[in-house]
DNA sequence: TCGGATTTGTTTATTGGTTGAATTATTTGG
DNA sequence: CCAAATAATTCAACCAATAAACAAATCCGA
């Protein structure tokens, strides 16, 4: 089951090669020579010669001056992802805004643009429009900067279907709305929270397993696992602010009782700091008996509010999670404030470049 | 970070179809032919024929008579798992008996053993010492049947770090316990929750993707995403037993209170069917909610209460489960009893040989 | 200042593995 | 008994990585 059910020829191997470079590079703080990248990786040199060259000829990859080094011999060309590079259009759709960035194959953001307002007045058809005058305001300065943009990627407060559709965003009110083309390009659209936390896996120090809490009016979840987002059967995962903290408690909108959104939503923790991050600790800790995930990043609304809810938090995780004594828990508030987001659907665009480097240069031609 | 870290070369594609071919036997129901293998591969039947000579003369395949097959033509030869080839020592511990069966590449329970006795009453030596007794007639009894073992894998109930060491085991009183080989093999230690997880995988008809709940006297879970086990950063998920349900509820021996286990345990089955379903379901509605697993089977004790708990867990998830509108859940109970763990502990290691064939023919020499 | 040591990067022949086309093998049906 | 059909094998071509030799560019010590 596992192995991949797909056929492997050669190029295959060229590719996944092109690949293991490309990331190679990305990872590494200072600029590798092509000699180091052979270390690193364990192909020749040669090898990596040849596949540098297509990756350097494909605009991937840009020679530099190398870092510089001490003792003898010829010195090496640095190599670094190069900032003119495919690029990627993040989007996000939010209650009280729209937004887009564009960010270069380096992971910086190049370009950025907020647009406020009270999206549940306009219909879903007008908001997308609105959105894609955005995207295309947004594609035209990329362009203008000489990158092209391999990808846009779309995150919304709600339930997304595989492919482009979201289902259900109930603080947006939308229902079953199919997203189209931004500024002539596919979207990928997915839940706010799943994206938020790809966002801050990039940040720095990131760990590659955690899970990512927004609170916002909603509270979402998203799930990393091993640098990968685990997006469920259905791509439904992480509706964290539906799991029963109190089976008897506060009735909640979904139609059951309890649910955590009910004791740390936004107007929760305003109201009682204390209540909230009790409840947030007994849902968390359901997490992390299930799940084993030793980081908790807390994003969205309660990152402003981690010093007063961590010692909340903390005492239950204690209390109730199993394996505390084995191993412990850490909390942190997330770094990237409320473009987490934005910032998570463009890297997806350029994930997927970074991953597949040999189909972007394919289709690139 | 996605891409295997590891360079590819030639010798990897061919491990890697060697492995495509068998899993694609494997899956088969009827016995393909080297053409129908090609054609479900995207292989060429030439390749298709050089992959599958190695692994006949390996003993992994072996030729059988065709399916029967209408029309004009050369017959194809039929192929099949070999039950010859290299099979799997599955292990288990559990509170009250010892266990070990032998099953063959194809997944038949070729021979098993059973020993009743509280195991408390042992020291964990003695125990682990009992088991190799008991594994080293499982492997002569094997042999005598002209099988070799691949590998052994061993269930216990409780906390296992990666390796062979397990760190807790509260119904065993085990604490710390180092697992060594067991009838001259090497131990791959898990929990059993876990395994009985991956045991149901190999049964009919199961899901890829789907929650097994395992309730002994203790509870545990196993996590399947898509064929494989999700064991979580540390390989303590799945500590489902510990999920808060009642927050100010029963004190319970971990030290929490309100766990699951103390209101749908053995004991309290059997005292209160109706509040353990509720417990239950209120539990299961916040996996499903963060994994979004479609499946539920119930193992262990359950499988037997399955008919009296149902009505209750579903009434819990469709009322507490927010995609509860959008796609059913579904609950079954577990087919394989309470063999199901060591059952699985074997697959474990027939899995390895299927998932890597080049590895089993190369130290096979 | 020059020549060896050293490290980087490229060239070239070799090897391993898949492909595609042609070939052989074995059956059914007219 | 021969044509059609399907299965499996053989063989030349190709692609990508490897290993080893080679070229390039620097440092360092005499």
């Amino acid at each position: 089951m596992n192995a991949s059910r797909a056929p492997v020829r050669q190029s295959s191997v060229r590719a996944h090669n092109l690949a293991l470079v490309l990331q190679t590079v990305a990872n590494s703080a200072n600029r590798p020579s092509r000699a180091a990248i052979a270390a690193a990786t364990g192909l020749t040199r040669a090898t990596v010669s040849a596949l540098v060259d297509d990756l350097v000829a494909g605009g991937l990859l840009a020679e530099l001056d190398p870092a510089p080094r001490t003792g003898a011999g010829r010195p090496a060309a640095g190599l670094a992802l190069s900032p003119d590079g495919p690029a990627g259009l993040g989007l996000e759709i939010n209650v009280d805004y729209q937004a887009a960035c564009v960010v270069d194959l380096t992971g910086a953001v190049r370009h950025r643009f907020v647009a406020r307002g009270d999206q549940r007045l306009l219909s879903p058809a007008d908001a997308l429009a609105a959105l894609d005058d955005l995207a295309t305001q947004a594609r035209a300065t990329a362009e203008a900067d000489g990158l092209v943009l391999a990808g846009a990627a779309l995150a919304v407060p709600g339930l997304v279907a595989p492919g482009d559709l979201v289902r259900v965003a109930p603080n947006l009110g939308w229902l079953d709305v199919r997203v189209p083309e931004m500024a002539g390009l596919p979207v990928t659209v997915d839940n706010e929270a799943n994206l938020a936390a790809l966002g801050e896996l990039r940040a720095d120090g990131a760990e590659p397993t955690f899970l990512y809490v927004s609170g916002e009016i909603g509270i979402g979840a998203g799930i990393v696992l091993d640098g990968e987002l685990y997006r469920g059967g259905r791509g439904w995962s992480g509706e964290i602010g539906h799991v029963t903290v109190y089976p008897d408690g506060r009735p909640c909108r979904c139609g059951s009782s309890g649910c955590l959104e009910q004791y740390a939503g936004q107007e929760a923790v305003a109201a009682d700091p204390d209540l909230a991050a009790a409840a947030l600790g007994i849902a968390l800790s359901a997490v992390v008996n299930l799940l084993d995930l030793g980081v908790i990043v807390l994003g969205g609304g309660y990152a402003p509010e981690f010093a007063r809810l961590r010692s909340g938090i903390e005492a239950e995780l204690h209390r109730r999670v199993l394996t505390a004594g084995l191993a412990p828990v850490t909390l942190r508030a997330a770094g990237l404030g409320s473009d987490a987001a934005m910032r998570g659907a463009a890297d997806v665009v350029i994930r997927g470049v970074r991953e597949d480097p040999a189909g972007w240069l394919a289709q690139a031609v």
